[in-house]
Order: C-alpha cells, then sequence, then structure tokens
DNA sequence: GTAGGTCGGTAAATCGTTTTACCGATGCCG
DNA sequence: CGGCATCGGTAAAACGATTTACCGACCTAC
C-alpha cells in the first residue's frame, strides 16, 4: 500500500459501488491496460515481478472483478449461450437443459433460457434476443411439428445456431441421438419376446426423429420376418399418448413402441382405462428413460438415451463453432442406447 | 430514401453486420440522439411529425435492433433476470422455472439459468454472475439444508435479491407458499378418513418451509384429538423418501403425508418393495402435483398448489423490487392449496 | 428593436474494458 | 559515441448506445 501524504486529489478510491480496472489501476501505480492485460494473461505483456504481484494484491484487495457487459461491448462477445425450449417442464427436456447448463457453465459461458414457442411467434422476444447481441449463439429445439421457419430467421441473422436433439444435415449444425438404435432395440425386444403385431405410436412429425424412429422400428420387424404393424399418430404430451391409444383397436396389436415416454404413461393410462392390462394384453416400451420410469404403473420399460450428455455435448458444440469451426453434424452415443426392461412389457398373452 | 449523387463519401450504409444507431441517423439525416430518444420514447423530445416518420422508416427499413449490450454498459441494467436453481430436473422446480421464465419475457426481460450449487461453491461463477454486471438481480432457492452462505454472499453485493419458495422475513424478499395449509389439508384428509396414527415424512431441514410444514401437520392432528404421529426424516429425491419409509416400522402409520412429491415416489417404492399395500396398509399423501402423479402406481393424492404462479409472481416481485419498491413478502395462494384425492389414500385396513 | 419563448433538434460526455500502437529508458555492442 | 535491442510499460481509440446540456432560428409581444 503506499503511503503517500498529499492531500491533494486523492479520488476516493473504492468509494462506493464496485472498483472498477481505473481503480485498480491507480491503487497500483500502472495504467489500466497493464490490469487489462495482466488479468487476461496477455502473453505479450512484458512486466516486472514485483509489479506483477503488486497489480495481483490490489485486485484482490479491491475485489475487482470485471464488468461483463463492457467487456461484451468491447470484445462483442458476451460469454452467453441462449436455449430455445418448447416445455421447461417436459423432463426429457430439462435434462438437455441440464446437460447444456453444466457444460457452458463449465466453459465459463452462462445459459440464458428462452421460450421456443415465444420466439417463433412475436417479433419484440425475438429481435432483443437474437438481433440484439444479447448471446453469442443459440441452442434451438425444433418444435413439435418441426417448424423450420425460426430456424430460417436465425440463420439470417448469422447468429450462430446449433439445432439440439436433431439430425439435419447442412449449413445449420446439429447434434442428436441415435433414435433408429432406440426404437430398433425397443421392436426387437418386443418380437424377441414373441409379439408378431407390433405397432409405433410416433411423434406426429412426418421429418426428422420421427422418421429415423419409423425406420428403426420398420428394420426391426422387417428382420424378424414380421408384417409392419399399425401406425398411431401420437405427439408430446401424456394427453397426445393417451388419445392415440384409445384409437388402437384391441387385438391389433400386443405390443405398442412409444417414440416418447409421456406419450407412453397416456398410452397405459389408456390401456388401463380400457380394461387392458399391461403387459399382459399389450406390451409398451417408451424411448427415453426418465426418473419416474420405475414407479409408474407398471413400472416403464424403456430405451435409455444419455440425454444429459446430449446437452453437454450441444453446448460443446455450439461453443467449438463460436471459436471457428465449421458447423458440426454429431450423434451422441457414447453411452449407446441401452434397452431397460422393467414391468410394462412381457411375452404375449393370448 | 434521399437521392444524393454525392460520390463522395458516402459511408457503405448497411455495408455489412447490423445497422446501428448511427447508421440510423445518417440515413435519416438526424442526430443519433434523436433516433434514441424517439425510439425509447422520451416524452421530452420535441419533433416535427414528419421527421419522425421518416426516422421510423429508416429504423424500419434498416432493421435497426438497438445492441443490448451497448445500451446496459450506458444505462447499467442488462435487462436479465438470474435464476439459481439447485436441480433443473426436479418438476417442481422446472415448474417454478417456467412461470418465471414467462413472466419475466412479459415483461421484457431475459432469464439466466444458473445452478444454485455451483454458485455456492466456485468463486469463480459466482463472481461472474453476481459481480459481473451480468444480472440486474437474483431469484434464488434455498438449498435442501437451507444453506444460507450463498445468501449472505449474495447479499454483500447488494444485487437484488430474492428467496423463492421461501417464507423468510427480513431484509431478503421471499415469495413463496402457504406450506401450512397443505399439509394441515393433506393430514386433515386423512384423518377424516379414519386415520389415527399419521406419520409425517418431512424434507430434512429444520427450518423454512419444514418447520411450516410440520406445522400444518401437527395442527390436524391436535384438532382431531390424536396423539403426534412420528417424523421420519426425509429429503427432496426419491431416494431420500424411499430411505425414509424404510425406516418407518409397521403399523407405527398406517397414512403418511409426505412434504415433498419426488420423495413420496420414493416412499410408495419402498412400501411396495416390503410388502406393504398402498393405500391398504399404508395410504400416502404429498404435497406438490406433478404431471405424472395420475400415472403412478396407484395415482398419487396429492395437495396442488400454484408452482408455475410462485415462479410468476416472484420475477413480478423482483422486477418491483428492481424498480426501487421495497423488498417484498409475498404468500401467493391465489388458486389456494387444493386437495386431489386419487389413489393413493383410502380407509385404513386394519 | 430587443427580450423572451417555443420549436426542433444537436454536441459531447459517459458507461468500463480491451487492444493496437507506440514510447522513453536502459543496456549492449562495435 | 552512436545505433539498436530489449524492457516495461502507456496513450488513446474503439465498442454502441443514452442523456444532459445547450443552441440556433424563428416568432411574438412590448
Amino acid at each position: 500500500m503506499p503511503e503517500r501524504c498529499q492531500p491533494t486529489d486523492d479520488p476516493p478510491p473504492p468509494a462506493a459501488g464496485r472498483a472498477k480496472i481505473s481503480d485498480v489501476a491507480r491503487a497500483a501505480g500502472v495504467s489500466p491496460a497493464v490490469v487489462s492485460r495482466l488479468l487476461r494473461g496477455d502473453a505479450a505483456l512484458r512486466i516486472r515481478e514485483e509489479t506483477r504481484l503488486r497489480v495481483l494484491a490490489v485486485a484482490e484487495e479491491l475485489r475487482y472483478t470485471p464488468n461483463e457487459v463492457a467487456r461484451a461491448l468491447r470484445s462483442s462477445a458476451v460469454g452467453i449461450l441462449g436455449m430455445a425450449v418448447h416445455d421447461t417442464s417436459n423432463p426429457v427436456y430439462s435434462e438437455i437443459l441440464a446437460g447444456a447448463q453444466a457444460e457452458a457453465s463449465a466453459a465459463g459461458y452462462a445459459l440464458l433460457l428462452a421460450d421456443a414457442d415465444e420466439l417463433a411467434r412475436t417479433g419484440r422476444a425475438f429481435e432483443k434476443l437474437v438481433r440484439g447481441n444479447r448471446i453469442d449463439g443459440l441452442l434451438l429445439q425444433r418444435g413439435p411439428g418441426g417448424s423450420d421457419a425460426t430456424v430460417a430467421k436465425v440463420v439470417s441473422t448469422r447468429l450462430p445456431l446449433l439445432l439440439v436433439n436433431d439430425r439435419t444435415r447442412g449449413e445449420v449444425g446439429s447434434v442428436g441421438l441415435d433414435d433408429e438404435a432406440a426404437t430398433y432395440l425397443a421392436t426387437r425386444h418386443l418380437t424377441g419376446l414373441g409379439h408378431t403385431r407390433v405397432a409405433h405410436l410416433h411423434l406426429g412429425m412426418p421429418r426428422g426423429r420421427s422418421a429415423a424412429r419409423t425406420r428403426g422400428w420398420r428394420r426391426a420387424l422387417e428382420e424378424a420376418g414380421l408384417p409392419e404393424g399399425p401406425q398411431l399418430r401420437g405427439g408430446h404430451t401424456t394427453a397426445d399418448g393417451q388419445r392415440a391409444m384409445d384409437r388402437l383397436e384391441p387385438g391389433a396389436a400386443t405390443g405398442v413402441v412409444v417414440s416418447n415416454v409421456l406419450a407412453a404413461v397416456g398410452a397405459m393410462s389408456s390401456a388401463r382405462e380400457r380394461g387392458l392390462r399391461v403387459p399382459g394384453d399389450v406390451s409398451v416400451v417408451a424411448v427415453h428413460d426418465v426418473f419416474f420410469a420405475p414407479h409408474l404403473t407398471p413400472p416403464l420399460t424403456v430405451v435409455r438415451m444419455p440425454l444429459r450428455e446430449l446437452g453437454r455435448r450441444s453446448a460443446a458444440a455450439l461453443l467449438r463453432q463460436l471459436g471457428g469451426e465449421p458447423a458440426p453434424h454429431e450423434v451422441v452415443d457414447d453411452p449407446p442406447p441401452e434397452l431397460v426392461v422393467r414391468g410394462s412389457t412381457g411375452p404375449p398373452d393370448r
């Protein structure tokens, strides 16, 4: 601490409010440039060891924390990733979200949460988020229905964009899961148990994930030498699954592969209400494991996929994209899709 | 559009990148001040109607969107609220989160998601988020265990803070639910069915929510003229509930009030594994409704509380606090706690 | 004729960092 | 003694908006 006794304009050093870089510089007797370059680790900075320590000590003592806003303005990088999700309270999505948050955070980034539906609708929120330099890049989940309008709008702004849980090829990067393998495993599980009429309760989206899942189901049936079963138009909610299952003619299938775990919950409710026993009359297997699946009635058989890892890898991929690498197209299958057999599947009981 | 033909330094107007305020000003033939004041709706701005329209038209044509970062720097308000949550994939929390997001968004704010545990641990993320001017205020959920360390740290930075799902009084604002009413309703439901030995599987936190919930349970038992039942130390997870229920001596209680819906799921698993029928041998009622509760085995009886509304009101309260109002202490009971009877409760079957 | 008022704006400082030049000593070499 | 590195920094211009003064022109009234 310098012990100068000049009563002249010693400006009240950390008078009120937070210390800024100029406060640190003044107290350490250097210029703001040195403080900045030292703290950022500028390799080109030549500095005496003594000075280095002094600046560091002063910064510590004043509890200096750089103003991220000023930093962002100067360097036009805010250190924030956006993530647009359709329904935060969907456990599948919130798992992905948790993974993305963790990865972003580990890289020193923050995660801004946005509602994908609102982003699609109003121009106001969209403008602010996407064109207002609030985020460095956006993780986007395409809507149920595969709404591409938002994607196109975002692309036109040149904001780095990555589609999460998606496997599009092309300009826009994407990180997805092996959806085909998931339904393949699920279907093979049922055929292995002796089911010959296996339905697919799908997502209701013609393309993307839904197509891949349909392929997996179809392939497993072909391999087993079985005819294709009925396709039921489902969706992403419990209610969707319930409605779809309501439409299944009794006897038309003894096993159902459900492309979405929430829809599976609804499907089982429908079955129960119609007096169909699960798995006695109809076996149900779903894609994606969630924490309450073991506690359902009956415990739900699923194909588990690494959702949190998907979130992680998505954030990581977007960050690499920010670093200048070309848009990646990845499939996360490090823990590969895994069948978890519980109580909702069993041999057909005819 | 002005049709000037001077080949002199007409700077490439929207050459590359986004239009900035000076581009709009130049193209409209006014100063940046006018553009800013007009777009911000400065009432003191006197402007000719003709000029007003011209500026507006140019801004529209150039698709001008203010740079939020620059704005934030100048006005030291970033338009972002932070929300620190302990576990994004907990359906109770994600419901609150969804409400907060919606309300913030409606007010023109964005929501930054942070991990409360990480915030408590590392200094790095904390500094950046809380002292780096990244957010205007923080919605914080106190940890399981009621960890106050983070609260104190945040308070010391003078960042506006509001505790969500909490009912502390004092300096720090809070918005909570009527936890006492919830367990009171739940307990009265059981006593009304004829249960005389009613246990409380609590949250494991000595203070705050847990205390209020214990009070509600106790009060209902007193009113029914019944002795206090056993207290089981639970927690916030399925595993916590399972462990707690494992410790309940058979016959010590015919009904259990569980303060947390996830713990209730675990408790029912425990009961099933130990051969206790629900509700035949033991009835279970939980606090908080979640979307899969009707689909559990058996469907779970709960007391529903307005979680999304809690999130909404929390964000609204924090925003008012930013506006200069004193720290609020609110209890959300607009849709008051409501008993939803499903299959996990019934008369004791001795 | 001039004091004052209104109209329709503008100039310039500011927010707090980062970064690109550049600069004055000092030492070294020939 | 002059040239030239090297050392240890510094000055100042960005980044893009906001906002507080203030200003010139024109009108009106006395």
